[in-house]
DNA sequence: TTTAAAAGATAGTATTACTATTATAATAGA
DNA sequence: TCTATTATAATAGTAATACTATCTTTTAAA
């Protein structure tokens, strides 16, 4: 038996769904390795399309510009791994667990997945630690979410709240809290690879990683005992 | 009398020393105001020779390239906003209000500085939350930091962890909780304009701010009477 | 078998990111 | 004051980027 993962994208991400064709496929295929090898400043569609074996006017039939292609990788990225969280923490009761679950996934480089033939999510997971961001820092923000472009982000962001706001009730700033755990997760694995000096983490010192940093804040923040 | 605040840059950032000539200080000046109003993905020497009232060719005297300005400003930037850091608590012994000033000089909007003529720190501080992370999130980062180019936001960083051990010295991530707090300060900001939904801030209820956020965070976190 | 859609081939444009050259203006030193 | 140096201006040019347009061929669905 073989299981696909279909993951239904927003239509306004792209002109034509590049998962519905071979040459789309490839597409993705080719543009996340070359971002990952050169970056996204690097990457240009000519670049893409030579790499593909097809024209840059085919890739511009899928997608409007690098950017929105970006955009579409980061979502792509985004709901697959909502559903690893809310697959690896189906049936765990404690929201500890959950939690660790969680910022595991986040900082940890992952496996490609094999329900997903044509989609390298190790790359991938390097590149939204690199390029991630820039889906949203720039003066398109608000017009790209009022397409919905980020909803992908904000559901798991929202995901990851609830269950901070099961094991404490009463703390005041879950989504805040949420959105710092996943960007930190992001921001300390590249400063630990390339500003080291930047984190507290070393080669010699496993007891010191992204993971521990991340899990000794969230739990200190979230104490319940914890009084003013 | 007149104070004037001079800074002293890294060689590197730049090919001929904009603070020392009427011309390096416009370009400057004008590159704040066009990023600030266009972003820096808009951002092109043309567009700022224009603005200023000289030519391309010039602009290329100054700077290598429009990455390297950006990173001339951020340097410029990080480099101001450690003078104040120091500034602002000099003379203060505890360590709690330390934090709290460093917190309220990351998160909020600041005031122009008198003392600094042709930098408008207001802008500044605007296109830091939407550019900074474009400084290193390069593939270059690792030539860039060979080159010192990050030195100043690292000795912010550094001064900040010093003071969180101040506080608490058996905390085991100062430098990784600094950076934390210096990028978050950022981010949420910049959520709660753009992506509110990713923040639990809101304009009607002003208890909930970036500023409350970190102070609740970063004092939970560093607690001393918290035992495993 | 027809026909519509996708992809390929080719060409062209405006803008960007530079480099190079020469002329002119400012200024500092002898 | 003259001269040498340096900064800036003016102009030109190039390769690459980010597209748009058009026309032909292939493919695959009705």
């Amino acid at each position: 038996m073989e299981i696909g993962l279909q993951i239904k994208m927003n239509e306004k991400l792209f002109l034509r769904n590049p998962e519905q064709s071979e040459l789309g496929k490839k597409i993705i295929m080719h543009s996340i390795q070359l971002i990952h090898k050169d970056g996204f400043e690097a990457f240009t569609f000519k670049k893409l399309a030579e790499s593909v074996g097809t024209t840059e006017a085919s890739v511009y039939r899928y997608f409007e510009n690098k950017h929105r292609l970006l955009i579409y990788i980061a979502a792509w990225y985004w709901t697959w791994l909502h559903y690893q969280v809310i697959y690896q923490t189906h049936n765990i009761e404690d929201p500890v667990v959950k939690l660790k679950k969680i910022i595991k996934l986040l900082s940890t480089t992952v496996t490609d997945d094999l329900k997903t033939s044509y989609i390298e999510e190790s790359l991938l997971h390097q590149i939204i630690i690199t390029e991630g961001t820039k889906t949203y820092l720039t003066k398109r923000v608000s017009e790209d979410n009022k397409d919905k472009l980020f909803k992908p982000y904000k559901d798991l962001c929202n995901h990851i709240a609830n269950i901070i706001l099961e094991y404490n009730p009463d703390y005041h700033y879950p989504k805040s809290l949420a959105s710092t755990i996943i960007e930190i997760a992001h921001f300390q694995n590249f400063f630990r690879e390339h500003l080291p000096s930047l984190t507290d983490f070393n080669e010699l010192n496993c007891d010191c990683t992204p993971v521990t940093f991340l899990e000794d804040m969230l739990f200190r923040v979230l104490r319940k005992e914890y009084v003013e």
